[in-house]
RNA sequence: GCUCCCAUCGUCUAGCCCGGUCUAGGACAUCGCCUUUUCACGGCGGUAACAGGGGUUCGAAUCCCCUUGGGAGUACCA
């Protein structure tokens, strides 16, 4: 039996972390055990549903590299509708179906008459289950011919009096004691049907063998569950993952700041990064490595890694892991995603070797591929460096100001656009000689006086990639 | 309220299912030291956790119960 798994959002609005990491398990699921990954819209709430986000959340996927195999945006397919909106037809036909069988019945309370009940229930410190008014099969002939006159109503599932087990890849057994819910709604008055009904027939219908979905799922896996019994239908395997939280330990939603995907799209955060850090919360690589990309996790991923509880989502470590995978990347490929970026003028206008070594330098402190134009800009580019305090420190030194005079004279006589790792060297050692400086005024002296900063990258790295004009011009702004 | 779920360093977690090898391992963050004739690289190290209480057992982070804490659900939303 091939696996088939699905990943069924809701198209109302941009897809989210916690989204993004369910997808990513179904695929990474289907993936491991060769099986199907299925993506379906789940859009049987019209009024907050939008064609537009399912275009956006479907690009959101593609850009984390988490694709599917079926879909609404792919033609000619088995399963096909993929849209629940598409699909209103054969809920109708299983709803009509559990009506005829007693397994379901027409409920015409109006939404005072329910609300009424909730009050009341609440009054009476009870659940506001559905006392079930329409309930009795007395009702069945009065209720078809209301019906047929065209009137309108609600269909509920007669929910049986017993308690349902479920044997959880995640959470273990976890037992539903009988009622815990009434009878509930499948198909609202206006025809369309809802969630709980949709999702376990298309889960039925698709052939989905294994449901991996968010933990906030749990409690309706029972209502599914009587769903697949009343269906005579085989309940696949669920997988029910804990939730991602934010610093209040709250599920994560979007009052905890950047909680769509999107957002770090935009600012070129590493989709392989991305799927690494979402990946590790809440599921443990068996050797505990914890930087890997897809191809890596493919092969030894399974259902039994995953932590039971939740796990707060934590932008410092997404930070570290995405510098982990810029210096795993290649230089070529960084060259190639830095270039897009705006403000790198400079940057693309340069040799081929000299943007090698600029990146195989800069990679080192670079977090994200946007804080590699900054970098240039602060560390090369920049004419107009801030004095800071610690620069101001150096240059009170009685050797600095020697040190600066005479690589000012030396930097002047330069024609050549780069100086080289040698000429520095050179500049080097005659300080030391010259001058008589050595050790830590020696090296800071130079590096306060090339660029203005107390700190910073290898000077023989970072010194032959700064344009001589540019050293020109800061260094009489440094000693203004 | 009720129902369900969860509980190891600040955070993500390993270990738990199949009790001894755990004076609890790794990673992020943090702190310190070393090295690179300077430094934001690198290396090494430190601080830091089994929520509490009862059992069971020769022995419990691991099994059971209770308490506490946290989370989720409780719709003609998904």
């Amino acid at each position: 039996m091939t696996v088939r798994v699905r990943f069924a959002p809701s198209p109302t609005g941009y897809l989210h972390i916690g989204g993004a990491r369910t997808a990513l398990y179904n695929y990474l699921f289907a993936k491991a055990t060769g099986g199907v990954f299925v993506l379906r819209i789940e859009d049987t709430d019209l009024e907050r549903s939008n064609a537009e986000y399912e275009k956006l959340q479907i690009d959101d996927l593609k850009w984390l590299g988490i694709t599917h195999d079926e879909g609404p945006d792919k033609p000619n397919q088995k399963y096909a509708p993929y849209r629940q909106s598409e699909r209103a037809d054969i809920y109708q036909k299983y709803a009509l179906e559990l009506i005829a069988k007693g397994l379901a019945y027409y409920d015409f309370c109006t939404d005072e008459e329910l609300e009424a009940m909730k009050e009341k229930a609440a009054l009476e410190g009870r659940d506001p289950i559905y006392e079930g008014k329409w309930k009795d099969v007395a009702f069945y002939q009065e209720a078809c011919e209301r019906i047929s006159k065209g009137e309108k109503a609600a269909i509920r599932f007669r929910v049986p009096k017993k308690s349902y087990t479920l044997e959880d890849k995640v959470k273990g057994t976890v037992v539903y004691p009988e009622n815990m819910v009434g009878d509930f709604v499948i198909v609202r008055s206006n025809g369309l049907p809802v969630y709980n009904f949709c999702c376990v027939i298309d889960d039925h219908l698709m052939e989905i063998t294994h449901v991996i979905r968010g933990e906030d799922h749990l409690n309706n896996t029972v209502r599914q569950l009587m769903i697949y019994e009343a269906l005579g239908a085989k309940t696949p395997e669920f997988a029910h993952v804990s939730l991602l939280i934010g610093h209040d330990r709250q599920k994560l939603s979007k009052r905890h700041g950047a909680t769509s995907v999107n957002l770090y799209r935009n600012e070129h955060y590493l989709p392989e990064a991305m799927c690494n850090y979402l990946c590790l919360l809440g599921w443990s690589h068996p050797t505990e490595r914890d930087i890997f990309d897809k191809t890596d996790i493919v092969e030894v991923f399974s259902l039994d890694r995953f932590s039971a509880s939740p796990a707060m989502y934590d932008l410092e470590k997404l930070k570290w892991v995405n510098s982990e995978h810029i210096k795993k990347m290649n230089n070529a490929s960084l060259i190639k995603l830095i270039e897009k970026e705006p403000e790198t003028e400079f940057f693309r206008t340069q040799d081929t070797e000299w943007k090698m070594s600029c990146v195989e330098l800069m990679k080192k402190y670079a977090n994200f591929v946007t804080d590699f134009p900054k970098l240039v800009n602060e560390l090369i580019l920049n004419e107009h460096p801030e004095k800071t305090d610690a620069f101001k420190e150096i240059l009170a030194w009685e050797t600095t100001p020697k040190i600066m005079a005479f690589i000012s004279q030396e930097v002047e006589k330069k024609s050549s656009d780069f100086i080289t790792e040698n000429e520095l060297n050179n500049w080097i050692d005659q300080v030391k000689k010259n001058l008589g400086v050595k050790g830590k005024p020696l090296f800071q002296g130079v590096r306060a006086a090339l660029t203005g900063h107390d700190h910073g990258p290898d000077l023989k790295f970072l010194i032959p990639l700064t344009p001589v004009s540019v050293l020109k011009n800061r260094i009489v702004h440094l000693r203004k």
